[in-house]
DNA sequence: GTCTATATGCGGATAGAC
DNA sequence: GTCTATCCGCATATAGAC
């Protein structure tokens, strides 16, 4: 062949995730990635038909590596105790992989989700289900990863300064794994029930 | 004076929010609000020194917008219904504000936070304080703010596709107000007991 | 078929004239 | 305070070398 491959998608998405990782989506740019390969500004092109599609690559990489977290996590322990190493390892992906996960959660879902994220989803509501059962899953489900990412979110854009989120994410943990832990009419009443009760009859 | 003033910060202001607000920060360009107001492309930098320093400006903005919004909502009601009615208007102002609510959680707090965002969290904090007393509130209020913001990012984005977080907002909300009524050995123990309890002493 | 060379248009940013 | 002119980096598209 008169033109070797120099390169792969592999390689390629490889060094993105690189340069994602030290400066942020903002600064990821064809160009550097070609550079860093030795290729012309352009090469990436035969590969990838643009940006967009590059970044879903990497989101899809990104959506695997949390998946693979999540299940070692998961491995052989009480459903509460999953559920609470599932978040560490959450938060952990998140603090260690900022711009690559930031990336994962502001990238719509396409129509049909046959995506890595789907396989995601369905492993967090499959743990969820051990907690609260099968009925309550869904929202619970939705619940918790809301407030992970949220937590997640908040401690990368340092909203709150020196006020670390490090003790909210233990009272969150706990407050969503009591109301999981009850059976949902308690729940629910109990949050409904108002002002008089400091003391609820825990 | 031969160059007459064509403009000022309020209106430059308010021309990057209209633009914000239709395409999305990445599409927000000095060059199209200056064109918006007949202006030279780089008229912009005698108000403000940069692009971020523009976005800077419209964060605060949108802080102060977000608080207003969220007295109201608090507005002479018991504690808990206080919660529950921010956390409405929060939810309500990252859909209608969509952009603009990105732009203000995506800006890294600077060092000392004497800016509009503040203020917020001392109002916040303030209003969780009526229900989880003085100690626990830190930490309740975080977990909170995190939750939202949570939910907010995960329906912006439309992560769970035709799965929407409608109803986990509920559950969440509710596992808050449950942990946060309670006082907090129990719900910590409670959350810690384990296995052993599908259905707990509620 | 893969890479190089090149061109267009859109950004942010700066210097200096008026 | 606004203007013209200009620079640099970026994504993107096309033509052609090998």
């Amino acid at each position: 062949m008169p033109y070797p491959s120099k390169t792969n998608s592999k390689a390629i998405l490889a060094v993105a995730a690189a340069q994602l990782a030290t400066g942020g989506i903002r600064d990821l740019s064809l160009r550097n990635v070609a550079a860093s390969l030795g290729l012309a500004s352009n090469a990436i092109y035969r590969y990838f038909p643009d940006r967009a599609a590059l970044e879903v690559a990497l989101a899809n990489e990104a959506s695997d590596q949390l998946e693979m977290d999540l299940r070692k996590a998961a491995n052989s322990r009480s459903p509460q105790k999953a559920i609470r190493q599932m978040a560490s390892a959450y938060a952990a992906f998140a603090k260690n992989h900022r711009h690559l996960y930031e990336l994962l959660m502001s990238h719509r879902a396409p129509e049909h989700d046959a995506t890595p994220r789907h396989s995601l989803w369905l492993f967090t509501l499959e743990q969820v289900q051990q907690v609260t059962g099968e009925r309550r899953a869904p929202e619970a489900a939705v619940a918790l990863w809301a407030f992970l990412h949220g937590a997640a979110a908040l401690e990368a854009n340092q909203v709150f300064g020196e006020r670390k989120p490090a003790s909210g994410l233990r009272f969150g943990l706990d407050a969503w794994l009591l109301a999981a832990s009850s059976t949902e009419d308690a729940a629910s009443n109990q949050a409904l029930s108002g002002v008089g009760s400091p003391k609820p009859s825990l």
